[in-house]
DNA sequence: ATGGTAGTTTCACTA
């Protein structure tokens, strides 16, 4: 049967991190590959790195040092229009049609640490930011089908997606208000975390380890915070090719001058 | 309650 393999990854920085990007993809082989922080603009991104690899289909959005987000292909790519999604019109959000799926790529801000809109700009920005895309990606999947949405959402929406639900209470990430909004933006029916449809809580599942702490292996502070939804003209497909469709590739955590996120990827049978 | 690290726009800011 034929598969599809799509990896979300914050690498953090693209022009810093090309070796371990061979890595990964001499490691998984993803068809699509959907990149997010990427710190530069399109002309400073490395396409020949990529093309040299066997992707020659790419879209970028970048910004100069911050944010940005990058598509890298196997598969054409149709550029579809990026409807001004971000409130402050940063790099955070991109869209194409791959294979006649619509692939939306996401960087939702991190919000910053004070968990109140009212004294922290950047958390409002954020709960904004989520209100649109809930509203965007939810009439989307309902004129057309099938979609995936991926990216760093910032957000660790269940118990078991962070290292510690209590003491993350309060943590910008994990707090009530991002998680509702989330939630709601889940029951507005249109689309399927997968992580969570296929691995079931209280096992725990993350995807980003902290710089700032040295030893984050053995302590296993983690969180989940990058995720891939599908629409629900896929949710049957991915519930019946089981858990071993999803992975969160840890290992590349451990590598030498790794980002701070593991890659995560999905096998879709088509 | 604090500080810890990393990256780029750097003696400052975001994450």
């Amino acid at each position: 049967m034929n598969t599809l393999t799509i990896a979300t990854w914050n690498i953090n920085s693209v022009r810093l991190r090309v070796r371990q990007a061979v890595t990964f993809i001499g490691k998984v082989n993803p068809d699509i590959l959907c990149l997010q922080e990427i710190k530069c603009l399109p002309d400073q991104f490395p396409r020949t790195d990529f093309e040299a690899l066997g992707y020659p289909h790419m879209h970028i959005v970048g910004q100069k040092g911050l944010h940005g987000v990058a598509i890298v292909s196997r598969l054409p790519v149709q550029v579809l229009d990026q409807d001004r999604l971000c409130p402050r019109a940063e790099a955070r959000f991109q869209r194409v049609l791959i294979g006649g799926m619509e692939i939306q790529n996401i960087y939702i801000p991190a919000g910053g640490d004070e968990p109140d809109p009212e004294v922290n700009p950047r958390f409002a920005h954020k709960l904004e930011f989520l209100a649109r895309l809930k509203t965007y990606a939810t009439r989307r999947a309902r004129e057309h089908t099938p979609i995936i949405l991926a990216g760093d959402f910032n957000i660790a929406p269940r118990e078991a997606d962070v290292w510690s639900h209590k003491q993350l209470l309060k943590v910008v990430s994990h707090t009530p208000a991002e998680v509702q909004a989330l939630d709601a933006w889940l029951e507005a029916g249109e689309f399927t975390d997968v992580a969570r449809a296929l691995i079931p809580e209280p096992e725990p599942l993350f995807t980003w380890w902290s710089y700032r702490n040295r030893n984050w292996k053995a302590s296993n502070r983690g969180r989940r915070l990058d995720h891939i939804w599908v629409s629900s003209a896929l949710k049957d497909a991915v519930l019946k090719s089981g858990r071993n469709a999803y992975a969160i590739w840890k290992e590349m955590r451990d590598r030498e001058k790794p980002s701070d996120h593991a890659p995560v990827t999905l096998q879709i049978r088509r």
